[in-house]
DNA sequence: ATTTCTTACGCAAACGTTTACGCAAACGAT
DNA sequence: ATCGTTTGCGTAAACGTTTGCGTAAGAAAT
């Protein structure tokens, strides 16, 4: 049987002095002496004194909780992230409750109302792709609920925003490919209503627009699921077209693998023939052959940013209508083989 | 501003009637007129009354809250059973506060307690490799807190436990092998103090002996890792000798992708010259070339049925004493290029 | 000796629920 | 008219803290 908790009250008796000495005393209050404070501090030690957090977050209207809501877990830049928050978090001494939600517009709503009901403090939201939440997320925004979306956010509130910047991610991966002397480079694009999809393409073509490469319709390819299989079916296809790119730029690097092995199968020399990149930097992507060159979004970073801000925002809500924060962190090329075709220069 | 949520107070002053009767109407306690619980459902839906958890739990002296502690929650295996874990326990209406522990036993002793602090009822636990702190989960154990073990699980503790079964597993790989008429079948073994290192070897072995195979001591290697790297190294060493063997199973994916590239580089065709099958089915075995045969645990099922024993564990505190329940997840085979040689029967 | 100040503590309300118990009103039975 | 039942609701204590206010005892000032 588990023998119930030592309180207050316990050691109050105890001491024969009243609870609301024992309270203070741990609290190290001017107006109790040092001699009871000694008492007390030896029985918390004894008795195993632990406060009542319940009876704590009663009284003080706040519970040190955040909730996450994320739609999937499962992926190396979730966990990542989710770590990154659950770590910081834990140094700020706050608790994490974590819902996932699967993409789904309702299971969003659902777990967003638990998580609101078991009483956390402020709430930090990745989208799902669909926007049919939104709604929903910018009432409780306006209600004045702390919070700050993160990764996956929202266009139409104005909020604290925690994101890597695609656009740049983009801009780099396709700068690094002109700079390896890849002249025709093609971009298969994201899903019509994925968050990053836009960015992405723009980074794309902001980069050939710099180095005065044309941007070719016919190599910019809307996917529809970004899968893997996607990615080796789209490749496939078009590198048996005669008027074939030199390098792949691809949204995720799911649909860069399925691109890398159906280069091998037709038998097609990367780097040296056709150079591909991809985003996100999954664990895989260092494992294959040939290795692949990605851009990194250091999601400890984005989950570190968006818990610091919720708690600042917790801790002192006045500023909620102040100004809204976005963070914005800047992604990193990680070169490897997929790409590394000698510069002419 | 946030408006204060309104409480059963609030509704009983609109009616003019007590707090008792409300809460009572809300649980439709029969002895409460239908009139006023209509009134009740009416102002409960108007208001936005949602009951305030923290003044429930004091009451009720429990919080609908488990805690998870795990070592790195950044590994597909680990994310996956937390998947199983919050999707089971959002099912039974619980919600999951997260800890990562990185390892590290003093963090998993500070991390436990402040999770124990903030009210949850019970507790996951996956242990770090070293074992310093298993006496501290044993006491926490014996105390009677409601805990169950998954994943990585104590030797030492009496207790409820969820895992795969590390054995079946190893030998089913081998025996695959086997059955592919691979004869000289190397074991890279897990660290020496590693919880499924001892399992591992001794499926291994069963399978050999099963199939009448000689147990060949200097194939089976001690890896201090057992990274990819280390991976690489083993196979590139082991693989120029003289008396090479013809297949490898790998404590892990991480070491079989490793010994993969080691033999790609020493021009060793894989399956048909070696086979190679790893353990724990990392995403990135599916993408890298050749495939990855490997062992695949359901983390799903992991999470899902340690998420039920602990919920019914604290429904009916009553049988703690009694039997524990070890449930054994049978792992699966996952039959990819790389062990997939004609068998030649 | 009386007043004023400090020091050190207790009392009680409050946070929002739940629930054992009490009790008035209405009703039927005698 | 009296008594017992039922129906329907209120009172109050309890969960474990926190905190404004009050106050007794002693010290210091007059």
């Amino acid at each position: 049987m588990l023998k119930k908790r030592t309180t207050l009250k316990d050691i109050a008796e105890k001491l024969g002095v009243s609870v609301a000495t024992v309270s203070r005393a741990l609290k190290n209050h001017p107006e109790i002496s040092q001699r009871i404070k000694d008492q007390v501090a030896l029985l918390v030690e004894s008795m195993h004194y632990r406060p009542n957090s319940f009876a704590v977050h009663l009284k003080n209207q706040h519970s040190n909780m955040i909730g996450v809501i994320i739609p999937k877990i499962v992926h190396f830049h979730s966990s990542t992230i989710l770590s990154g928050i659950i770590a910081k978090a834990r140094e700020l001494n706050y608790q994490v409750l974590i819902c996932e939600t699967g993409n789904d517009a309702d299971s969003e709503r659902v777990n967003t109302s638990a998580l609101i009901d078991t009483g956390i403090d402020g709430l930090l939201v990745s989208l799902s792709n669909n926007n049919f939440s939104e709604d929903f997320f910018a009432e409780l925004h306006a209600e004045g609920f702390p919070m700050v979306f993160f990764d996956k956010v929202p266009n139409t509130i104005a909020s604290h925003k925690v994101l890597t910047n695609d656009f740049t991610g983009a801009f780099i991966a396709t700068e690094h490919l002109i700079k390896n002397n890849y002249k025709r480079i093609a971009h298969f694009k994201g899903q019509k209503g994925a968050r990053n999809t836009q960015p992405r393409l723009n980074g794309f073509t902001a980069a050939l627009e710099k180095y005065q490469l044309p941007l070719e319709n016919k190599f910019v390819i809307e996917c529809e699921k970004c899968t893997e299989e996607e990615g080796y079916n789209v490749a496939y296809s078009i590198m048996q077209k005669e008027d074939r790119p030199d390098a792949i730029f691809c949204v995720n690097d799911e649909m860069a693998i399925g691109a890398l092995a159906a280069l091998r199968k037709l038998n097609i020399n990367v780097p040296n023939e056709v150079g591909v990149v991809g985003f996100s930097n999954l664990t895989a992507g260092k494992y294959i052959n040939p290795s692949l060159s990605t851009i990194d979004q250091s999601g400890v970073e984005i989950g570190h940013k968006a818990a610091e801000l919720l708690i600042k925002e917790i801790q002192n809500k006045l500023k909620h209508d102040s100004v809204f924060q976005q963070h914005i962190i800047e992604p990193i090329l990680v070169i490897r083989e997929s790409s590394s075709r000698k510069a002419i220069s």
